[in-house]
DNA sequence: CTGAAAGCGCTAACAC
DNA sequence: GTGTTAGCGCTTTCAG
């Protein structure tokens, strides 16, 4: 596969060589050389279309002629050129992928595995960093010049118009950890609101009394399903509502900050749930570190997501576990599903989080 | 015989539109459709080259006539085609982009800041991942297929095979964080092998007298300079030849384990310098929660890159800073330099990185 | 300054 | 099964 036309001297019989031989279509003065699905048909004496169906599946043609011309193309270093190809099948053979906070070390964990499985499926990926500064919207119609089969969004909103533009222009659009209730956008998400109740739960079974929530980015579904589902089942459990601080945004710094108003009040909570890992993390910092206080024996604090610093020994954070890879999957298959029926309704998927249990948090009922 | 053949007959002057009154682009407030050069040449009654020309710099055309055909691209939602345009050019405006390891918290974050520059010089970003598992030199054929006008590589090696594969194929390539000499490629990195001097500098000046180096991936660019100027400089000050801990990789395990082989020692060391952040916050974690040593009172520890998290008072870590941004900016200026100048001569080159003092490590002499 | 014509590299009917 | 013929949407000579 990492062959480059290297020794194919005898192809062309009129060109008086210039130094080492550059193979067909080289263009010595620019250092171009790319080699075309001509260049291998007239060395092997078929048509283009020949060599064009060699490379397309379901196409018939003898399996000896595909062959053939793949052993061509490998040894003149020939692949299909995909933009012409896109043109004509109107498949980029591309998926778009929004980034809008990378500082939230979820997010290049999920971009990874995201990719990679994209790459499984014979997608590549094209990049585009929304913000901060920059909104998803704006973010759009670049991604959608280049046409690709979906795109992915990740840990941002967008409109609903621009949700309705890329259904438009054909680009099915799928939100992973976010959805935008209405919009007509397929979405990917982990249960927020049950893993909320899950974490009301666990406190009030380990008898914290006071209880407080730092959030992360306002007017976020990850945030106030998260929350929600927290504030509910504390009043099924008849635990006091919880204080809910704003962080303001999913970082380090704000769950730092926020903790400090925390235990400044008069009445500072003994447990606190986070928004997401990243800022359990900052308030376990700040926790510890300014405020002097022992975790979990003083405070207890439970985070969301699991973050694979989450489970290091510095913090060992109780968290719940978003199922990334499931969610992964999913995203996936509900892309593809949109590709290939256009019409098709986009759904709204919701995946089981589950609490893991580590040491931040004192989750048994103390004796 | 040639591409106009459609409507010869039904597009004269006032064409009746069938239905829906806007023609091709119905929701100009949302900005996209499938609209084409040709639907804006037909609706202002002028000629696709004319339509093409609007859009290209330096185009001989009238400014009224531009911008009149911008007003009818923005108002239709017209965007160039940018797979055709590029079959043409022979200039993609994209960046490939090939990631090994994302684990490292230093990579998203170059990631992030590249991207971001490189959208702002108009290129769009393909990403690709290689390792683990797969080799940079697999990425690669599939890179190349999408002729972007720059290959970035971040944190891996490749063949100087693969190097001159890609020059020949008419895309340079930049390797970012690692150089591998002799192979052609332009490169640029922080001054890996003085950060080594500058680290063991420091701890010798605050008289420790034993040091080790845990070590990262082997046989990377990165790993042997900054050892390689550690040890240097402990020669010359006549310090002890530091332990060498191989890590075996760029991680927090690698850390993490390694610090506990290097205090099992019957000597063991009073400071440890650490091939890299990620490495020495693993490093850290073990040492005191594990081993529960005081940091920095009975061992230092000094990281080398300055991630975000390095500041995070849990860490507070002593490091050396790579100067990303300037790093970013040399990187794309090498690109357009080797883009603009196909003959042009890959340099490699190296940025000075500064020693941040934190917390982590006892940098001053004791008294 | 603008339009007509000729492709870029490829796939997709349609013949044979 | 394979070749021939039209383009995909765009840029680019080359006339005028």
């Amino acid at each position: 596969m990492t062959s480059i036309s290297k020794d194919t001297a005898a192809a062309d019989p009129s060109s008086p060589d210039p130094g080492p031989d550059p193979g067909p279509a080289a263009d010595a003065a620019t250092g171009w050389s790319r080699v075309t699905a001509r260049d291998i048909a007239e060395e092997l004496g078929v048509s283009v279309s020949t060599v064009s169906r060699a490379f397309t599946e379901n196409a018939v043609i003898a399996p000896e002629t595909r062959e053939k011309v793949h052993q061509a193309a490998e040894r003149l270093g020939y692949q299909p050129n995909p933009f012409a190809r896109s043109l004509i099948t109107r498949r980029s053979k591309i998926a778009g992928i929004v980034v809008a906070d990378i500082t939230n070390p979820f997010y290049p964990e999920v971009l990874a595995s995201l990719t990679r499985r994209l790459q499984d499926t014979g997608l590549q990926t094209m990049l585009f960093f929304a913000g901060p500064g920059r909104k998803t919207d704006d973010a759009l119609p670049t991604l959608l010049q280049y046409s690709p089969d979906v795109a992915i969004v990740l840990a941002a909103t967008m409109s609903s118009e621009m949700v309705t533009a890329c259904r438009a222009a054909g680009t099915p659009v799928v939100l992973f950890n976010r959805y935008v209730p209405g919009s007509g956008a397929a979405a990917v998400c982990c249960d927020n609101f049950d893993g909320g109740r899950q974490v009301a739960e666990a406190l009030a079974a380990a008898g914290h009394r006071r209880l407080a929530y730092i959030a992360g980015l306002p007017d976020t579904s990850t945030n106030t399903d998260r929350l929600r589902g927290f504030v509910e089942r504390c009043a099924q459990l008849g635990v006091e509502a919880p204080i809910v601080e704003e962080g303001g945004s999913f970082t380090y710094e704000a769950g730092f900050t926020a903790v400090k108003r925390l235990m400044d009040r008069r009445n500072p909570p003994d447990a606190i749930f986070c928004a997401n890992d990243i800022i359990a993390i900052g308030a376990l910092d700040a926790a510890r570190r300014e405020l002097g206080l022992s975790v979990p024996r003083e405070l207890s604090v439970v985070g969301f997501d699991d973050i694979s610093m989450a489970a290091w020994p510095s913090y060992s954070l109780t968290t719940v576990r978003q199922p990334v890879n499931a969610m992964i999957e999913t995203t996936i298959d509900e892309a593809q599903r949109l590709l290939a029926h256009p019409q098709a309704q986009a759904e709204e998927h919701t995946l089981p989080g589950r609490l893991i249990r580590r040491g931040s948090a004192r989750l048994e009922e103390t004796t």
